[in-house]
DNA sequence: GTAAACCTTGACACCGGTGTCAGGGCCAGC
DNA sequence: GCTGGCCCTGACACCGGTGTCAAGGTTTAC
């Protein structure tokens, strides 16, 4: 299929997957024309790195997922390098959750305080 | 004082102060030499405008807070524009943390299968 | 009188993924 | 053979606050 097909089917934009190609995470066949070609492979690959990335996760951080999966393995969060990306995105959001209650915490008691004042 | 000095007391860069003066948050008197003047209360309203800065507030939202203080008030909360910013900013918050909440959820969970799977 | 430290305005860079446009090639259907 | 739809590459814009540089004027301390 060419790159209109793909980019419906993954849910995006052939500008993302021209992108995404640029930083070495998909590739495509030509053909004779120079039309980029792809496969149903392909479309996994792309499924991948968009799932991970409305989760949140920077498009370098899918690559051990890709190459996961271009290893021939079934899923792309089975390989070593993938499980330490998810860890260290866990701990990341954990610290991330951590700080926004923190603020939150601050907030809510600041606007307590300023309905008081106002009251 | 000058804006070096008022960058210094207010934790901040005079960079930021001139950027906070072209969106219209502070103002300057202008010495003979061009220089920008300014007084405690100007740093006042800076400290205002970087500790909301601190905890996540874009700089528009600041302009109720800042316009609060310049009305006389003795603090920049106590005013109807920006306590309806702090209730949106709570609402925000806790948005954001219920989505960064239900996302560690199935990262946990697509974790622990990985891992199964990894054996 | 001079060097260092401060000030002025204006401008570019950053980050990261995407939209969008320009200027051009390719192809299918009519 | 023409039109519309798809594709190509390259490039600028965005967001938002800050860093940093250039090229110049001022003040301060020695």
């Amino acid at each position: 299929m060419r790159i209109g097909e793909l980019a419906e089917r993954a849910g995006t934009s052939a500008r993302s997957l021209r992108y995404y190609e640029a930083h070495g995470l998909i590739e495509a066949r030509r053909g004779a024309n120079g039309y980029r070609e792809y496969d149903e492979s392909d479309l996994r690959l792309v499924r991948e790195i968009r799932s991970l990335l409305d989760i949140g996760f920077a498009l370098e951080e899918t690559r051990p997922f890709v190459d996961c999966l271009r290893a021939g393995n079934d899923t792309g969060s089975v390989c070593p390098g993938s499980i330490a990306v998810y860890r260290h995105k866990l701990a990341e959001l954990n610290g991330c959750i951590s700080r926004l209650e923190a603020v939150r915490d601050r907030l809510r008691g600041e606007l307590a305080e300023a309905i008081t004042q106002a009251g």
